[in-house]
DNA sequence: ATTGACGGACGTACACCGTACGTGCCACGC
DNA sequence: GCGTGGCACGTACGGTGTACGTCCGTCAAT
């Protein structure tokens, strides 16, 4: 007597909370049939293949953003919101966060996204195509700073500290690796994140003066 | 009689040549040793494990990059170059980059490019821990612009025309996204990488110039 | 020269994986 | 009453990573 009759969501849920627990590596349609109390074949009645399962948990995962976007606010502090907001779904859902970027999808998932912030840049004053490239550079600036955080901490496990690991490289090959030793093996996240951000922004608001000037000309 | 008699080296030249051929999904032990016409447990004699080899696949990509580096040219010029070196590896093993960025590798590889760009750095009158900073910065983006590159193409297949699927939206829910279509299903990947770099590249520029000022008062 | 140890190539075996296919149950429209 | 179609499920097949045991060539010590 099942009490809810395994759906999509169901089994896309069950998925995302295995990842979670265990890791990406444990996922198997065996281990969510079994999570799920249910015989393995049954999930193929609602999903047809164990990527499209992935597809699905990316796209969950991608659809769960929240976007507190306020259309008074600056330009600037709106693009800062939504980068903050893509960075937090990852924080989240840390171990899917490897399966979201992993993934291209091409599914109408995480349009949304891209609408706000096309938007965003247009009411800025950029031009269409103008807009498409600042929203890629941040989606790739975004990407790559989510891979190193769920990189470097793929289970939450304890850090093991790779400050031996710099500091054993022979100070003659890397002077500079060997003197920054400190400042490589520590990472504050937080703070990375939101100073490449803010380099990003920043270059992209000198960039909107000049193209208004060059218009006033 | 084998002529040469089953090294390390050997065999993960030989995985590097099966995922360009055929994708990293094609990888396997025992596909890897019918390669080398070798029995499957004989690779256990030169590599612990699977994750090991592509551990070692990643780590041998990396340290192919080539640096051109010029000490005499202007820093942004190397900050430039050293940048697209990175990129020119994932374009010559474009299958393998997925497997390289996926797993985060704490071994020496990357450590030379990693000097490199400290080096640079430091040169052009940056601190150390901003150095750093920077530096992370770069790789971020970097990593997000090659990870879009080798999602869009997978195999080089056919890039099966995404323009319908942006057209097909509601204009009505995403606006911009269908006034914009043409632009976001287009995509010049070199074009693409040099305007986010470019952008990179002048806000350190005047970043740096903000902290001589500063420095000068 | 004989022997012993040893490293590497290999085959077998096991647990697990994704999934194609067939079977049975149950709720429904006629 | 009777199809009929959807859904849960079991079985089975080909593939995977790898632990373990076996065999054999080489080389050091006796």
């Amino acid at each position: 007597m099942p009490a809810e009759p395994l759906s999509r969501p169901r089994i896309v849920a069950a998925a995302i909370d295995l990842i979670e627990r265990e890791g990406a590596d444990a996922v198997s349609m065996r281990r969510i049939a079994a999570d799920l109390g249910v015989g393995v074949m049954s999930l193929y009645n609602h999903v047809p293949n164990k990527a499209a399962l992935l597809d699905a948990v990316a796209e969950t995962v991608l659809s769960g953003i929240e976007f507190t976007d306020d259309p008074d606010a600056d330009w600037t502090d709106r693009v800062r919101m939504q980068a903050r907001a893509f960075r937090q779904i990852a924080h989240h859902y840390p171990r899917c966060t490897m399966v979201v970027v992993s993934r291209q999808l091409q599914s109408t998932a995480g349009l949304l996204p891209v609408e706000r912030a096309l938007a965003t840049l247009r009411s800025a004053g950029f031009g269409g195509e103008e807009a498409v490239r600042i929203l890629r550079m941040f989606i790739a600036y975004i990407v790559g700073s989510l891979l190193r955080e769920v990189g470097v901490t793929p289970t939450f496990a304890p850090v093991h500290n790779t400050q031996a690991d710099f500091e054993r490289v022979d100070p003659a090959l890397f002077p500079e690796i060997n003197v920054l030793a400190a400042e490589l093996s520590s990472c504050d996240h937080e703070a990375e994140f939101e100073f490449g951000m803010e380099l990003l922004v920043q270059a992209i608001a000198v960039r909107r003066e000049h193209g208004n000037e060059r218009e006033k000309k």
